[in-house]
DNA sequence: CACCGAGTTCCGGTCAGCGGAACTCCGAAG
DNA sequence: CTTCGGAGTTCCGCTGACCGGAACTCGGTG
């Protein structure tokens, strides 16, 4: 659990932050449970937030509130982002046929905010605002290659979580693979993160080469071969970037 | 400005709901117009806000923040709704080739929640977390038809706002279209929100038959007729609802 | 019956948050 | 150059919003 801060905002994110993606409603004690609030401290909080739509009440407990999901569908920037990479997700599974995601770093791990195909088979583990660990995932990889030296320095110190046989564990095999992934921009994950899935990554950058994104494909590997693909990963994630930039100078003007 | 109560929560909501949908960047001094807290309050709530990630500190201003992204991604409801609606929105959009939404009742507007399409030109007057009258489009007609009878008295007996000269502005027209709507689930709107644009809706409906969102498809008046893709809007919206009424019963066991 | 866990209400103490005022910073006008 | 005004920041003492312990209700269980 982070540390809270003594403050009203800082109760209220750790009572929001006790969602997770799975978590689809909680019940007062689980949430006490989880917060570390008092009795009597949460529930006055969870009337209030309830009171303003942030949390809903549903029959066994709360959820995020409509309220939330309004607020976090205008975040100007992401919104952007989802906005412009839409159309090229849409064209790389129309090439692909396969799970495409859209990723965001965030912390030590990558956010899913974009997610195309993948209905008939519940194929990849991701969904819509999960997480995953950046090293277990190309997604992740290809967002940690290029993001600033310091996070790798921490993610590379700290323990690699192993989620499968073939997740890479070791810190300097790791290294080897992002200063790959650095100067080919495409990230390559092999049952890493799941047994018999296999998937290609490439970064979307802004305008002063800070990663902003990455996009991903992913499919069984009994069928696909990422490789094939990396060209076409590698073109939506430019081509996300080029818009970007270009409806940013564009904005800059207004 | 509605009223806010004077709890720290109220200011909290009253800086996020500051940010309209097309608002990309707020600066302190227009938040302080729009919020009317005093510029000490606001500046100390600014920089928690921005602390937490509710906020973001952008060039020129403040934004809703990355984490609030996140957050509204999760919103359990909707992120259900919005997961189950995109592969029947994606099929609608391989049909008409044309503008594709899905839109929530907010209040007595419609939010836009999800869009495909529309990218080569602005065709359609709608953003992601846009709003518009429920009286001018047909998205607002589809909600509004199958919505909770007070709130059609309400719309009903306000003025009715005029947008283009076709906009429906008498309450008895629009009562009757209502009713037509209701009972063929299909509703259609002729240049009535902006000249030039016409558009199909049909309500998703919850296993109560309360409304709980709508789809519609959009286009210009030269080439596109909303009549010939009745049939299929009416088919997405209806496979909305099956796919999640069954989801529901399905989890309600587990 | 007693017991337990979940959720709600009460109430006095206190510190987080309030806002007026004074301040810096910067760009535009004169 | 100086003056001015709007934007943003800091200071500080007052106060009521918020805190949490404790006592309560409610429903299920042995």
């Amino acid at each position: 659990m982070t540390e809270v801060p003594n403050t009203l905002l800082g109760k209220v994110m750790s009572v929001l932050n006790a969602f997770g993606a799975d978590d689809d409603e909680l019940g007062f004690a689980e949430l006490g449970r989880r917060t570390g609030l008092s009795k009597a401290t949460l529930h006055r909080l969870l009337g209030d937030l309830a009171e303003v739509r942030l949390l809903d009440r549903g029959t066994r407990g709360y959820r995020l509130g409509g309220h939330l999901f309004q607020l976090g569908i205008r975040a100007s920037v992401e919104r952007r982002l989802v906005e412009v990479s839409t159309p090229y997700l849409e064209d790389l599974y129309e090439r692909t046929h396969e799970t495409v995601h859209l990723g965001l770093l965030e912390g030590h791990e990558v956010v899913y905010a974009a997610k195309i195909g993948g209905h008939r088979q519940a194929s990849s583990p991701s969904r819509l605002g999960g997480r995953m660990p950046l090293h277990a995932t190309a997604i992740g990889k290809a967002l940690l290659a290029h993001s600033q030296p310091s996070l790798r320095t921490e993610v590379l110190s700290a323990p690699l979580a192993r989620r499968t046989p073939r997740t890479v564990v070791t810190p300097g095999m790791l290294r080897r693979q992002l200063a790959t992934i650095r100067q080919t921009g495409v990230a390559y994950e092999f049952e890493e993160s799941r047994v018999g899935l296999a998937c290609v990554a490439s970064p979307v950058l802004g305008h002063d080469g800070a990663v902003v994104a990455a996009v991903s494909v992913a499919g069984p590997t009994t069928r696909f071969d990422p490789r094939v693909h990396a060209a076409s990963v590698h073109a939506a994630a430019t081509g996300i970037a080029l818009t970007l930039i270009r409806r940013a100078t564009l904005s800059s003007g207004t």
